[in-house]
DNA sequence: TAAAAATACTCCATAGGTATTTTAT
DNA sequence: ATAAAATACCTATGGAGTATTTTTA
């Protein structure tokens, strides 16, 4: 499986038409068509249910496109905190569980020395 | 950029070596060392230093195996949950936020009629 | 000098394009 | 009859293998 396999898919399930996102994928729906097709074969079951000429995600498909869109955004993020690690903007993040911070808004005070701010709270 | 290059990527990685890394990925060692080129040259910035005949990973390095692990885990989770979604064992996921459970475990009885189950619990 | 990585070169597999056929409206 | 998708066929690009060179310990 390549990712350009699972791009081909989102463009194809939020077109629900080979045609269109063939042309937003820049090339022709032939290639598309059988991208698809192999994505189907490699992992062994429909993502698209081809009948009376109305293209329609299976229940399949339908889980497998939010999972996608979750895999490729990490992929792009995955580059860029490489890329700030690599300017030395990002270092190793911590992840914690602090209790008092279910009920209460952490001070400015307590994170004084590390890097990392407050941007946000409910 | 494709999931091989990320594969490949994740080897050098953990065997710091192209000749055992290669022999891991069933390839021989030149591609290897290609592949990662092309990893690098597309995302623009070194992942390993090679300096000194010893390889070890640059600071973006670092965090791009740890981002790529977890993207390479959600593509095998995205084809293992759409399956299920196939066979009709799995329905959407609604994730909520709940505070009584923060101090107190759910009964089981407010599950009921769902097909969630606890299965842990802290 | 020996071992590992990079490079040169060739071959093959996979992906894309165009033309054609099929299918459903 | 038309429009969209699938298929056939050919071409092109990207990836793999082997042989060779470079580099460093």
């Amino acid at each position: 499986m390549q990712l350009r396999h699972l791009r081909y898919f989102v463009a194809l399930a939020e077109e629900m038409s080979f045609t269109r996102a063939a042309e937003r994928l820049h090339v022709s729906p032939s290639p598309l068509s059988r991208r698809i097709q192999d994505l189907e074969a490699e992992i062994g079951f429909p993502l698209f249910a081809r009948d009376a000429a109305r293209l329609s995600l299976t229940a399949a498909g339908r889980v497998f496109l939010t999972e996608v869109l979750d895999t490729l955004g990490r992929v792009d993020h995955a580059v860029d905190a490489a890329r700030l690690a690599g300017q030395g903007r990002l270092g190793r993040l911590r992840v914690g569980y602090m209790p008092a911070a279910l009920t209460h808004r952490p001070s400015s005070r307590s994170l004084a020395g590390s890097r990392l701010r407050i941007r946000s709270w409910w």
